[in-house]
DNA sequence: GATGAATGAGGCTTCATTCAT
DNA sequence: TATGAATGAAGCCTCATTCAT
């Protein structure tokens, strides 16, 4: 499989390497630049995506996007580690219903497939990029892990608590359910099966609870 | 998002028009490239397979693949194809264990893990190709509906005889669980998460199994 | 120093790899490809010459090129190693004047003098990518002890003969007085200090006699 | 072959003409330039070594380059300059033997060995850039007749004074004997050939003066 | 003087596809 | 059918030099 890391160089020669701005213009190029790649990224997808598009768009010359980036991968991988960001900030903003478990359920649920529409192409193009190169599919597990370890702390305290089972393996508990949630959100809004949002919460939310045989779903 | 099919330079008229081979000898060639080509996307991925690796492995001149392919596209989605035969003919070999809903959730999560480890690979490059060439994704969509459907199909059944809960949207549930299975096989044997088989198939039937009410998960 | 030989990669990919025509139009192809070369390279430099410039002149497509080498270096050195030859055939052409020791040092200095004229431009270059490249490296030092083993070979039996003192380390005197002779021709034909062939030659094998102690020198 | 100047860009008028230093800080920021630079080609070589390699090394910024230096080969200029007038300092420091010709010939041998020796890396980049820039062929060659018209001068006096043949052409004389101490220097020293100090000065010294004609050779 | 960011022309290389035998 | 050579558009990256603080 294609991983842009072969084309690393030694270390041994000089290599420009891509620095930090010092200076408040500086910082502001950078900026631009790490915009106008977002919104590439987003029209023309990671591999149709050119230099010069991101330059043009972030008006710049074209060189001057080696003064901050090795390469397209580099910018890309930074703009996903903010995607993942800004996905949690999205995730967080949905309202809570009720104090009990499943509204918690609930919650979680939502804000994921929120999170998730609000940068749907952007989330395809990181599934898509996490096969092509190691760094970002470091940055996608590490997303994937943040979520099914706050699943399975959460179902360990309700086990201790009586909520859920005590037959319940907690980690692939958590593993299965978030890849439920996770790729039902990747089919509905990257994959662009019909779905609407209110049913599949309900039922997502439903069938979520079941499994643990949590009360009220 | 990229779409190999835009990379079709002049028109729609006058292409030499790929075609299934009259003799003997063609269909042997025929053969070699499809063999070839399975091999060459597994080892490079399908961005990185070249033309030339493929009919260099197929022993034939780099001509000769335009003989029966008017592109990499369409023989990868020729392989793509018969992938997803192999993938229903392997999980079809996983025996039942007995005649309750459970034990045939459990046999169609079992068959599934089993068919999707043992082309692990192709499955990535096939979720990864999907996002790249609107006909491969038709593949993937049209495999992913016969599972969801069959499911969708057994759920009503079952909703008829009682075995399930009324009030449960088949069809949502249906691809709700689907992609719990789906997606939990793809972390695991195209991610590389580290899961064990046994304890997948126990941990996915039950929680399978109760998020649908039915008796004995 | 500039390696070129450094930007090889590994040898796990397909890196396309240039290979020797099979067909007749590709023997011709390759042979326009390689004239080509030397008028370029002779016209603008090694470092100044662009593989377009060289598939121009040689009335092929720019990626015609690459059909048959990997880089302007590999063709490089293929125009050196063939000059190399050339060199020798020009230099035996010189008749010689008499069998005495000293008129074969003549014929020799004449001859490597001639040889080196014709080929001034190209001479140049190759001592310059000899410090640039370690293969023409190689292909220079070949050159070198081609000429001064022939030079130890021959002094030691004038040794055995008695023409040539038994003091004389024939390794050190061979390559001192090829350096001279190299060296010199080197000053006067690239760099362009004025001098005379008649006299060039007549001095120079004067001394080179004297040094060995030769009669008639 | 290869100009370098040619590749300067615009006009030759509205160049921010590098000036030297006023002020002591000034004077230090250059001289730190000049080591830099030095350094760096030694360990790069000409072609390779970037403005950016050089302000980094000495520590100023990128842009600092322009104000002491025009370019590249402006600062190569100045160390190459600076490489011969410490070639004949080290020269200078070997001792003589004796008060004969052969003494001094032996000397000024050991003498140009010994600094070829102390700075073969620059020699080599020097007899390199010769070729490619017009001002290094200058300072090349202005180095050359240093050393090939003091031994004609000196030939001269050795004919009037009857230590060397009548019939020697003594130009021709000093340029074929300083070419062969030369160019025995470069292989040895710089191509990498290996000789030995000791037999280098002695076959070296001994064919220098037969071929001169002189007694104690 | 010093700084570090910006510029942009220029060349190499790739490889899917076409084409003449 | 098979062959293998030819095509050429497309894009990445370099880095000397200039410029605004």
């Amino acid at each position: 499989m294609t991983d842009v890391n072969v084309e690393q160089p030694g270390g041994s020669g000089s290599h420009r390497a891509a620095t930090m701005p010092v200076t408040e213009r500086g910082r502001r190029t950078r900026a631009q630049l790490v915009d106008a790649a977002r919104v590439v990224f987003e029209e023309r997808g990671y591999l149709d995506a050119r230099i010069g598009d991101i330059t043009a768009r972030a008006d710049v010359a074209h060189g001057t996007f080696y003064t901050y980036f090795d390469s397209k991968q580099e910018l890309f991988r930074e703009v996903m580690s903010a995607l993942v960001v800004d996905f949690r900030r999205i995730a967080a903003e949905v309202p809570i219903r009720g104090d009990r478990p499943i509204d918690r359920i609930e919650r979680a649920n939502r804000g994921y497939l929120r999170a998730y529409g609000a940068h749907a192409r952007m989330m395809g193009m990181l599934e898509n990029a996490a096969l092509l190169d190691d760094e970002v599919r470091e940055v996608r597990l590490e997303a994937r892990r943040h979520w099914v370890g706050r699943a399975e702390y959460t179902f360990r305290r309700w086990q201790d608590d009586g909520v859920i089972a005590r037959d319940i393996d907690v980690h692939y508990a958590a593993n299965l359910l978030g890849s439920m949630v996770d790729r039902f959100a990747f089919v509905w809004l990257v994959l662009g099966e019909p779905f609407d949002e209110e049913e599949s919460v309900r039922s997502m939310t439903r069938l979520y609870g079941r499994a643990l045989g949590i009360d009220g779903a």
